[in-house]
DNA sequence: ATCGGGACCTGCTTGC
DNA sequence: TGCAAGCAGGTCCCGA
């Protein structure tokens, strides 16, 4: 569920229930999650103050005086805010409250994390993450720069978190489509124009998506339960044998490292 | 260094 | 209708 603009709507929708509030209450209905969440995690965080949330690629980041939590939502994660004494739906793993507000973790198939850091930029899942594809560190300069010497396909290659953090399967094959790239194109062969298109996709697809409040596939809803509509204006992600918007070709279904891969045969050629 | 595949999980859809 | 197989938005880790 969770890609980039689906996270900065979760984490938007946060930051008034937690900001500048108190953690009075941490409870842990699972901890085995992709990685345990600790034992100790109580003890170190409550009674402490949340001074801001962020994101950082697809991770949400809530930072205290003493260190931070960084959470991932996985496959299929998200954030509900409520009252503490709300019923407690199936999956819901952990609870936050926030002075007057609750925040639960739900994850039906526990690919997310819940974990401390001291210090969040030290953190091994943040240290090695590429630039933010919204930033303008992410140009076509950089990116001429990454996949001189890279074989494989462009679309491994800027779904790579390393290489540039948030893009994920859905709006890979979204951002390619834009471009006119062939998602098997092997990365080195892109030409000078090719890499400005895309990188202009990227950006364009994604923060077209913040806008139109994230993709609503299968259940995603932000904090607040308001669905997203952008899977409305996917123009081949979940649309295969459909015809292409811009030239009327059914469009082709592949996999490409195990992932569903959909592409105009005809606006995109190898 | 780079690459592809396996692994982690549950729930929904598809096909027999 | 029932069951099993296949598939899904992520990404770390391993061996090659």
């Amino acid at each position: 569920m969770p890609e980039l603009p689906e996270v900065e709507i979760t984490t938007h929708a946060l930051k008034p229930a937690c900001e500048g509030k108190v953690l009075g209450q941490l409870r842990i209905n699972r901890r085995d999650l992709r990685w345990a969440v600790s034992e100790a995690l109580p003890g170190i965080v409550l009674g402490q103050r949340c001074f801001f949330l962020s994101r950082r690629g697809k991770y949400i980041i809530f930072h205290f005086s003493n260190g931070a939590i960084i959470a991932h939502l996985g496959m299929s994660g998200s954030f509900r805010l409520c009252k503490e004494d709300d019923p407690w739906r199936q999956h819901e793993h952990i609870q936050m409250v926030f002075e007057d507000c609750a925040v639960r973790l739900h994850d039906p198939r526990r690919f997310g994390c819940f974990l401390w850091a001291p210090v969040v930029n030290e953190h091994p899942l943040i240290i090695n993450i590429g630039p933010e594809p919204l930033m303008d560190e992410f140009n076509s300069e950089y990116l001429a720069q990454k996949l001189e010497y890279r074989s494989s396909p462009i679309k491994n290659c800027i779904m790579d978190s390393k290489l540039v953090c948030g893009v994920g399967n859905i709006y890979a094959n979204e951002s390619l489509f834009q471009a006119q790239i062939h998602p098997l194109l092997p990365a080195s062969r892109l030409k000078d124009e090719q890499r400005v298109l895309l990188v202009q996709a990227i950006k364009n697809i994604l923060k077209s998506a913040i806008v139109a409040g994230g993709c609503t596939l299968k259940d995603f809803e932000s904090a607040n339960q308001q669905p997203g509509y952008f899977q409305t204006d996917l123009a081949v992600y979940g649309r295969k044998n459909r015809h292409c918007y811009r030239c009327a070709t059914p469009l082709m279904h592949i996999r490409i490292s195990g992932r569903s891969t959909v592409y105009c045969p005809s606006c995109q050629k190898l």
